[in-house]
DNA sequence: CGCATAGTTAATCGATTGATAAATTGCGGC
DNA sequence: GCCGCAATTTATCAATCGATTAACTATGCG
């Protein structure tokens, strides 16, 4: 009654840790967080009880997993791209969206990120909190300049050129969308695609920047 | 050891199936297809034998809620709507956007669909084959004639240009997403957020895509 | 009033869930 | 080589899942 011969392989803890979290994160991205534990077990290879003594119980193993989705895929130097004035601002966007969309256009994050936002909680609230104000904030700024008009200094940022970011982002991200939760065919050529995209948002919000502020101030 | 007197309430077969299959909407919306059949049945003041009276199985509950939510949200004269040449583009695709949100943009469509897409099966992709053909295919095809380009009888349509119908369609969309899936506010105006959003697109496509077909036939 | 029909319920079954305890086995140090 | 610790497994529990059965009770018809 005992497991097939040679089977049993003897881990060091930290290998064995990594094994299950890497595991853990494939399964619950396709299945969703109600996966079982023994379905989880069995495609490691490994019996259901060791997953309890390195996680004390499966939502530790389920927060493990949040964190290792999410830390380290940001990259700070964003930032600092999207105000670097020495290139046009059309460039700076390709090169963001074009880095943004490696690291995170991937089986794993899209779906954990879909199922979290799903579940409740604030995860996805504060990651995109986050996004909000080193990205999308910036980038208006920005396009205050290239619109010709005043400084976020001398009038202040309003909800509706925020949401202009938000639309080229959205736009962006549906694409992972499509992809990984409904299942359907996007383009092969990403990059070309950014450009055009951007290229779009680069000559029709400023103008839309400008037609939305004369209809305000009037 | 019976109920609780008077709390007993004799429906007709059609009163009690629409109570429980308008139940089971709110209810595999919010917890989503793997909610248990006790729970829902809490929720509706009954107890859990009684659903198998109305479905033969919880399979046959989610099938049913799907049927209602997906079926008679479509409306057959948008079709006519983006092709209505004595209308400006822009405001056809305002007038489209305006009704598409408010057909589509509720808690129950947008989670439960959300939900479909991470479950599998092929109903999503069923849906958006229809959108694209219905609606993102026609938009092309009158960007082409706003644009100054060729038709779509000279010039087949290519799959660059209907990504760019994709990105407006989706960065819209993506507004759904943030307010029932994210739980994030967005624009109190949604009306003049779409105009805003397809002014942006009116602006920009066009030069896109004739930039687009410049650089593609060198 | 009485009876049949049908809506409703309590009680329960077998399978499966997350989690635990105890037995087993592989591996490094002497 | 073998000894001991720790990694891993077997066996199992209590709770909960979808689903079934049989009994209970409200309503309409005569």
């Amino acid at each position: 009654m005992k497991a097939e011969t040679g089977k049993r392989r003897r881990l060091t803890p930290e290998q064995r840790e990594r094994q299950i979290v890497d595991g853990a994160i494939r399964f619950f991205a396709e299945v969703g967080f109600e996966g079982q534990t023994r379905e989880l077990a069995k495609r490691l290879g490994i019996t259901q009880p060791l997953l309890y003594r390195y996680f004390p119980s499966k939502e530790c193993l389920i927060e493990r997993v949040y964190n290792e989705v999410y830390i380290k895929r940001w990259q700070p130097h964003w930032e600092a791209l999207i105000i670097d004035r020495s290139r046009p601002l059309e460039e700076r966007l390709v090169t963001l969206y074009r880095e943004y969309t490696r690291a995170i256009f991937n089986y794993e994050w899209v779906r954990i990120f879909m199922f979290s936002g799903l579940k409740g909680g604030n995860i996805t609230e504060r990651y995109l909190s986050i996004v909000q104000d080193k990205l999308f904030v910036p980038v208006c700024t920005e396009l205050r300049e290239v619109a010709g008009l005043p400084s976020t200094d001398e009038v202040p940022l309003e909800p509706e050129e925020l949401e202009l970011a938000w639309n080229l982002h959205g736009g962006i991200y549906y694409l992972a969308i499509r992809k990984w939760i409904y299942n359907l065919p996007i383009p092969e050529d990403l990059d070309g695609h950014i450009e055009r995209v951007v290229h779009s948002f680069i000559e029709g919000t400023p103008v839309t920047l400008r037609w939305h502020f004369a209809r305000h101030d009037v």
